[in-house]
RNA sequence: GCCGGUGUAGCUCAGUUGGCCAGAGCAGCUGAUUUGUAAUCAGCUGGUCGGGGGUUCGAAUCCCUCCACCGGCUCCA
């Protein structure tokens, strides 16, 4: 007999050799009936597989992450399975679950795979669901997993066995398809009942660029239709908040191709938008003080030589403009930080003037890959909301957590609840990629580490993902269809005042050196508009909305009056609208909830005869009468308490 | 940049075994109606079918090429 520890602490007994099934049916049928994983001293594995030494484990349905987990790597297979049966031949590279459902990188040789072909990779899949198949794991030697794969003259999982360890290295075997594999999976094929195969898209193998790119084919599934249809249903209502269907819809903003490709153009009302959030930011600081600038939008090619980016990025970036004169060279600023630098130069600085903190909406260009555009979320020309605070060494985790403070406050009065905080280290093994000492690197990343644990952060750390120059804090929120994007940044970075030999001099009457921080709360103007409509769905806070509120009048005879509160509430400052249109109340209402206008006042012969307006909340309908003069001051105070 | 897909009116889309002057709804314009809380009625305007080239008696439809967009991969100062 062994002892088995349950997460509870309890120990049950059971023969040598029991399996999780079995150990769950003692529990419960019900439970056996859904555990798809166990988790046997700190491993995961199939719940067939026998355990034959004490342990402690635990069990995991739908509802725990390994449960999932097994399930679509089981998935994963399945598709894999019909692919090979449906196209001989094809060679696998691999196949994981990932955070929602799975895919397989697949080498389909010569043929070429689209979207038709996925409905009859499912039918296939879902005959092997009909007459379930047992998934087998043996586990074998190096040599003959090499074997296997050299006769099947498959080169990625030659690859991959290569990589491994002897004694380490396992098959799953279903009906005819075997796959290596880690595990776990699920004991047969029968509980996946519904599944997607959701699209189909190239992929380096290993994700490396210089190889060959693979098929990849991404899919999801379920234990119930049910989920699935939920599923699905999630998925078109996330592409109704998409922002770059509602940034159209409500006229934010455009492109052209004539303009060119990730040029954004902003229309009016998003304009409007952007100003408001970009007034919002002067104000805080103001409040934090900051200093305003403003630079140009080109400087000599040798600034950016100074700066190292120059040789980091200048062949993959806007060509330098050349002027008739021989020999100059400028670049369109791709970073508003040179600049800034030449300003802080422009003056000697004492250790009493520290920290200097220069703040500009500074709009940049990069020449990003073609097929990175996407929206306002990667644009080729875009403002930062930008600022680099020149401070004394002893101040840096200070300025820092100032800086985190903005960040929160920003979040919060935007109600973006829902993000994470990256911590972003180089990689100590891959020295080519960053520039600078040992000493500073350190110094600065325990400079933001501190800083993030001041502020109670929580917080991951990435390995290797530092900027070029320094470590960094980045705030990432997801989009509505759950893509992940970078939205303010702090960066630490001792190099740019090292290169531009930035000084100030210090109580002790000698030169220092400051550090520099580089920081975009927003990150940029672009991607946060985008993030903010896909997070507002489109219905931005009260003090932020291009239009506050339309008045509507009932027909034609009420425009005078609807006139005269026109212009009263435009002269007290809120952003009105008036659709006097020939047409019905019906009619006009419809169209003004559509666009998302926060306020629709109605008025015809009961408010002119009252001097009131009818107001109607977007949303929610008709909240009886008010005086204008009213509406202003209740306007005035819900505004007030969003920006609390 | 790479793989796959898409591109018809301002917007959403129909039309593709090649064949009547390329269609609809919404928007716009004109007129009628003067409206009380999510679509009043009628008429009209609007398209070099993404650009260019080719095949054909004939191309939105087939082929080539370029451009843009969409989904990924790689990249992101």
């Amino acid at each position: 007999m062994i002892n088995i520890t349950l997460p509870d602490g309890s120990i049950r007994q059971y023969p040598e050799g029991v399996t999780g099934l079995e150990i769950a049916k003692s529990i419960s049928e019900r439970l056996a009936k859904e555990v798809l994983s166990i988790t046997v001293n700190g491993e995961v594995w199939d719940i067939t597989r026998p355990i034959n030494t004490n342990a402690s484990i635990k069990l995991h349905k739908w509802d725990d992450e390994q449960g999932k987990h097994a399930f679509w790597h089981s998935s994963a297979h399945l598709m894999a399975e019909a692919v090979e049966v449906l196209y001989p031949g094809v060679k696998f590279g691999i196949g994981p679950s990932i955070e929602t459902g799975f895919y397989y990188d697949i080498d389909f040789g010569d043929k070429t795979i689209s979207e038709t072909d996925l409905t009859k990779i499912e039918e296939k899949m879902m005959e092997f669901v009909r007459q379930p198949q047992t998934i087998t794991r043996s586990e074998v030697s190096k040599d003959f997993a090499l074997k296997t794969y050299t006769d099947k003259a498959d080169p990625y999982k030659v690859e991959l066995i290569s990589d491994l360890q002897d004694g380490t290295i396992s098959l799953y075997t279903q009906g005819e398809f075997t796959d290596l594999c880690r595990g776990p999976h699920l004991p047969d094929t029968s509980s996946i009942k519904a599944f997607k195969l959701i699209n189909i898209a190239g992929a380096y193998w290993r994700g490396n660029e210089k190889n060959k790119m693979l098929t990849r084919i991404y899919g999801v599934s379920f234990p119930k239709k049910s989920l699935l249809d939920e599923y699905l249903v999630m998925l078109e209502e996330a592409k109704k908040r998409d922002h770059r269907k509602l940034g159209k819809e409500l006229e934010l903003f455009t492109f052209s191709q004539k303009v060119g490709q990730g040029l954004p153009l902003w229309l009016p009302r998003g304009a409007q938008l952007r100003e408001k959030l970009e007034t919002f930011l002067k104000k805080i600081q103001k409040q934090y003080g900051y200093d305003q600038v403003i630079t140009p939008h080109i400087g000599q090619k040798e600034l950016y030589v100074t700066s190292g980016h120059y040789a980091k990025y200048g062949k993959d970036s806007f060509q330098p403009i050349h002027t008739p004169a021989e020999g100059e060279e400028f670049l369109l600023k791709p970073m508003n930080c040179p600049h800034h630098c030449e300003i802080y130069k422009s003056k000697p600085h004492s250790y009493k003037d520290l920290p200097v903190r220069l703040a500009e909406f500074g709009t940049v260009y990069r020449y990003e890959q073609s097929g990175e555009l996407h929206g306002l979320t990667r644009v080729r020309g875009f403002t930062q909301d930008d600022a680099h605070i020149f401070c004394r060494p002893d101040q840096l985790k200070e300025e820092f957590v100032k800086v985190i403070d903005i960040v929160l406050y920003i979040f919060r009065v935007l109600n973006f609840t829902e993000y994470t905080a990256q911590i972003s280290l180089r990689d100590p093994n891959d020295r080519e990629k960053y520039i600078g000492t040992d000493e500073n690197w350190e110094k600065a990343e325990r400079a933001i580490i501190e800083a993030a644990a001041e502020r109670g952060l929580s917080t991951v750390t990435e390995i290797g993902e530092a900027a070029f120059y320094g470590p960094k804090l980045d705030f990432m929120v997801r989009d509505a269809i759950g893509r992940k994007w970078q939205l303010g940044t702090i960066q630490v970075d001792y190099n740019l005042p090292e290169r531009f030999e930035l000084e100030y001099i210090g109580a002790d009457d000698k030169r220092h050196r400051p550090v520099m921080i580089h920081r975009a709360p927003f990150g940029s103007m672009e991607r946060f508009v985008a993030v903010l409509i896909e997070h507002t769905g489109g219905k931005f806070p009260l003090w932020l909305t291009p239009d506050q509120a339309v008045i509507i009048p009932i027909s034609e005879k009420f425009n005078d009056y609807a006139k005269k509160v026109l212009n009263f509430l435009n002269n007290s400052d809120i952003r009105t609208l008036i659709d006097d249109r020939n047409e019905k109340i019906g009619k006009k209402i419809r169209d003004n909830e559509l666009k998302k206008i926060p306020y629709l006042l109605i008025v015809g012969e009961k408010e002119v005869e009252s001097e009131q307006i009818a107001v109607r909340v977007q949303g929610e309908g008709d909240k009886g009468q008010m005086s204008p003069a009213n509406f202003v001051s209740f306007i005035n105070e819900e505004i007030e308490k969003q920006l609390k």
